[in-house]
Formats: C-alpha cells, sequence, structure tokens
DNA sequence: AGGATCTGACAACAGTTGTAGTCAACCGAG
DNA sequence: CTCGGTTGACTACAACTGTTGTCAGATCCT
C-alpha cells in the first residue's frame, strides 16, 4: 500500500518525480553529447540520481532513451495537430505546421536533435524500428492527392529527407538565415512536393 | 633502409597491403555492423592483423574511420565526374548522376551506408564535420540557376536530403520500387529543385 | 520510542574499449 | 651461419559500460 504519505509527498509521487527527472536528464544528455555520451551512468549524474533510481523506473538503457524520444516525439505531434486545427487552406495548414515545428526545435535545439538525429544515431531507437520521421512522412504521404501508392511514398520520403535535411543544417548553424526565410522555404517545399 | 626486400615484396609495399586490408575491413563494419561495431579490435580481427599494423598505417581509430569515409567520398565523387562528362543536356547530366550514384550504393549497399549514413552516426566523423554531403550540395547548389546565394544553398541542402533520405529509404528494404522508378523520381527531384 | 520504510553512497561483477608494450619465432641478406 | 629487421600472438593498463547488491542512516507512521 503505497498510499502512506512521506515528506509530504506519497511514493508513487517522488517515483514520478524521479522518473521525470531522469528522462529530463536523459534528454539534456541525448541533445548535446549525442548518443555515446547518454549511458545510465551519465544519465543519473545529471539527474543527480543514483542508480538504484534509475533500474526503480527503466528495465534498461534502452527503455529510457525510447522515454525521451517518445516523449519529445508526443510533443512534436501535439504541436503539429494543434498547429494544423482550424486552419482553413492547405496554405495556411502547411504554413502553421511548419512554423510550429521551427518554433520547437528552435526554442530548444535539443529537441530538435533528439527528433531528428537520434533515431539515426542510437541503436536503442534504430533496433527497435522506433523513428517518428516515417510515421510523420505517412501523414504526409496522405495528404497528397496525385499519384498512385508508392507514387505518394516516395513523394513523402523525399520531403521528409530534405525538411529533416534544411532543419540540421539550420541547427547546427551551417545555414545561415533568418528564421522567417527559413519557414518560408519549408513550406515552398512542403506545398511544391504535391505539385508532381 | 626500407629498400630490402622480404618474401618478394619491399616493406612499404606490405605496410601500404596492410592499410589496405583495414581500410577493407573498417568499410566492411562501418558498412554493415555500424559505428559502434567498428571498433580497432573488430577491424583487426576482420582484417586478420594484429593491433600493432593498426597503429602502424593510423594513429587513431577515428584516422581509421576517416580514411574510410574519404575512400567511399572519393569513389563517388569520380563516378559522378564522370556520369555528368560529356552530357551535353542538363536532363541528361541528371539522369547520369542519379544513375551512377544508385549504381554505385545499390551494386554495394556497405558503401551507401557509409557515406549517407556514417556521417551521421559516427562521432569520429561528426567531430570533424567531415560530411560529404554538404560538399555535393555545394556542387548541387553551383549548378542551380534561380535565386540568390542563399537561396541555392537552401534549395541544395533539400535536394540532397531528399535524396539521401530515398536512397536510405531504398537501402534499407522500406522502399519497395523498382531501381528504374527510384532513378527516375530522383532526377524529377533533381531537376524540380532548379524550378522554383 | 519502536519499527517499518525509504534513501543515498558505494562496491562488485564481468565485459569492452583504446592504446601500448613484451617476447619468442621467423626470414633473408651478408 | 649469424645477425638484425620483421612478424604475430599475447599481455597490461586504465577507463568505461550495464546491472545488481550491500549497508548505514534518515524519515515518518503508529
Amino acid at each position: 500500500m503505497p498510499g502512506r504519505t512521506w515528506a509530504g509527498t506519497t511514493l508513487d509521487d517522488r517515483k514520478a518525480l524521479r522518473r521525470g527527472q531522469l528522462v529530463a536528464a536523459g534528454l539534456d544528455l541525448l541533445g548535446t553529447e549525442g548518443s555515446a555520451g547518454t549511458s545510465v551512468r551519465a544519465v543519473c549524474r545529471h539527474a543527480k540520481l543514483t542508480e538504484r533510481y534509475f533500474y526503480e523506473s527503466f528495465a534498461d538503457r534502452e527503455e529510457l532513451v525510447a522515454a525521451v524520444y517518445e516523449h519529445i516525439g508526443e510533443e512534436a505531434r501535439q504541436a503539429l495537430v494543434a498547429a494544423v486545427r482550424d486552419a482553413p487552406t492547405p496554405v495556411s495548414r502547411a504554413e502553421n505546421a511548419v512554423r510550429a515545428f521551427v518554433e520547437l526545435i528552435v526554442d530548444d535545439p535539443r529537441k530538435g536533435r533528439v527528433l531528428l538525429l537520434a533515431p539515426l544515431t542510437d541503436p536503442a531507437l534504430t533496433r527497435r524500428g522506433l523513428h517518428l520521421l516515417p510515421v510523420f512522412a505517412a501523414l504526409v504521404g496522405d495528404q497528397l492527392s496525385h499519384g498512385d501508392e508508392t507514387e505518394r511514398r516516395m513523394v513523402a520520403v523525399g520531403l521528409v529527407g530534405a525538411l529533416s535535411n534544411v532543419f540540421i543544417a539550420y541547427l547546427d548553424g551551417s545555414l545561415k538565415v533568418s528564421r522567417e526565410r527559413l519557414v518560408a522555404h519549408c513550406v515552398k517545399l512542403v506545398l511544391g512536393a504535391d505539385s508532381h
């Protein structure tokens, strides 16, 4: 019975809190040091917790990495859904979606790196086939009007790759361009993809 | 004086031969097991040489990885140059270039993975900023006719990302499409990128 | 106050990594 | 045949990894 309270909070509360700290630390490391720097010990050091609490919330290092990725993925998904909802025209939909995504990853590049780079670099994610981008690509593909099944899929894959690459280049500073211009260009990419 | 001959060959010959074996083993591992599986020991096992000979030709694990990457990069560059030379029209240039690249990475997917994936996944390459894709992107950018400097750069980065993603999806089997259709689609991407 | 529960620091395990060094065996030129 | 360059198997080291276990002490309910 963990209903018993401790230091004002219940056990489950503190457990969830620690889990949150671990995920936050994981995001921090995965988004800066990269996959190699995101070890169980490093995460614990960063979260100021000991390994015991790591295995209290996660069975594996893998589980932590997956949790971090899915956390950010869900955030991105919600941002996109909210941005697209109530946008009347396809153009405004594209514009809002791109703008929301840019806001997300520019305000916090760690999230951008986790979302775009981590699934390519971390075995824990590649092994599970945990790419959200293909999922997004499939969503995009469904919106396309021209072509048959495979055609739409190829277009979607290409579009997602183009956007990722532009974002990544923007993130690491190798593409020096104003934020507005970035958004405008990405919108053009999205809209251009459907005009075969 | 290494002019002295040994078992029919000079020392420098054997040294170069061993270096070649190590690079070949590196390509093999980097293109199949990925970055994590490409350790000094694994490379040596694969090349049937001992660590001593590794450090005879390379100062670091990093140097080996860089050598492998640059080796493949040079091969790709030459294939592209040869494909584009003597192609009269922009359309035939694009077609030849795409076809050459597809041949390279389909005949030997290891090379494709090294060229497209390794620079994203291996710290030894990301740390040195060793992406050849930006270089290719710059080349592509120079061929574009529309827009100012930044515009061309953005288009080029996007195009390279689109092509990479399509190739990668084709490589790992998640994009099931005939080779001819792949080529045709990529050509369309290349040509479409310049029609703002 | 007593006793159950929770906490945190730390040690232990077996494994891998990069890198360097040792040593017996071999080989061909003089 | 002897001597020095060459080879390869092997060991050594310190640092790290994931994971599990131990144990003294703090914390709170009854």
